[in-house]
DNA sequence: TACACTAAATTGAACGTTCATTCAGTTGTG
DNA sequence: CACAACTGAATGAACGTTCAATTTAGTGTA
């Protein structure tokens, strides 16, 4: 095969955004990966720096994810709509990511610390709204405030579709990535 | 003491809101509720029956908490204002009911059925949403939809509150709660 | 090319611990 | 006296982690 660490990393989410981290045990994760259970612990310390490791890799691909064809050059408008469709089909493109992040992201497991990669990623959407604020385009807010406002209806509209219960379609997608966006317009 | 099956509850909510679901065995539960490890399951089947329950109870309750002061006469403004400002004000002065709500619902625990008293509570929400378009102040989209833009942003904010990365105080929470109404309408 | 040597990669059985659950027995209540 | 509430030690299964042994890959030597 090709990278066990990789294999390793790839069985991990995958099992843990079916099974949850507790009914996801480190043999379970050797066998699917192909792998014997020891050798897990030569790449990665114990089960909790796995996990740990899996998530700052997945956090940083996601916002990655979402900076596709991103430019500064281009309209506030655009970047905003094109950070928000980046958002909404990566999370309907892998499913298991999106799943595994927000398992992480509410359970005590999370740390709050965010390492040089995802802070200097997040440089761009701190200043999208920053600048906004200073043309007087957006609401005057902090930052981490309009990037809720912005994206937290998305991914709870994804949710909403994985689970069955909205079908989320380009017309919707459109309408909701505009409302968004007049949430946080003047 | 009084009830055991509510201590039973209540124990289990602080610890699992601190420790995750893993990481809170039944016998810390029991110490913690001052109970014995075996009465619990003369009130719960197993672990996972006492999660389900406590995550009914808890999620009735939050709904119930959305509507305190609710009432059809009032305009749709203010109805939306109130059940904005109330979600928040519940998650800040109970923050382990929300921890724990979004815990579960982002595990694989999750069970997608609604039971009758919480879709008897979701009307008023459908109702809202659904006089709102059709008096032609909502833009035309699915209430859950809706909801979803009206409120995740509350709940992400109020994360980042407890999280420490956002103040939120009475100016923050008005102009917050305004973007969202600006969000669903025309 | 063949061989020797070394270090890293890998295996999987075994270990010790933790945990959910049980149940024989005890206490409280009407 | 009966029945429900309750106890907590015991049970057995599951799990994370370890480690002695084995294989593989890489490098030097003749």
């Amino acid at each position: 095969m090709t990278d066990k660490r990789t294999a390793i990393l790839e069985a991990t989410l995958t099992l843990i955004s079916e099974r949850g981290f507790h009914n996801t045990p480190m043999s379970l994760i050797a066998k699917a990966s192909g792998v014997s259970a020891g050798i897990i612990y030569h790449y990665f310390a114990n089960k909790e720096a796995l996990i740990n490791e899996l998530y700052k890799e997945i956090k940083l691909e996601f916002l990655r994810a979402m900076l596709v064809d991103y430019s500064e050059d281009l309209p506030l408008k655009e970047r905003f709509l094109s950070i928000w469709h980046n958002l909404v089909n990566y999370s309907l493109n892998y499913p298991a990511r999106g799943v595994f992040l927000e398992q992480f992201e509410n359970s005590p497991f999370r740390n709050h610390e965010m390492d040089e990669d995802v802070i200097q990623v997040t440089a761009s959407f701190f200043q999208l709204f920053q600048q906004g604020v200073e043309e007087e385009v957006f609401t005057s807010l902090p930052p981490l405030v309009l990037f809720d406002l912005s994206f937290a209806p998305a991914i709870a509209l994804v949710k909403r579709h994985l689970a069955g219960f909205v079908e989320m379609d380009d017309d919707l997608m459109q309408a909701a990535a505009i409302a968004c966006w007049k949430a946080i317009t003047i």
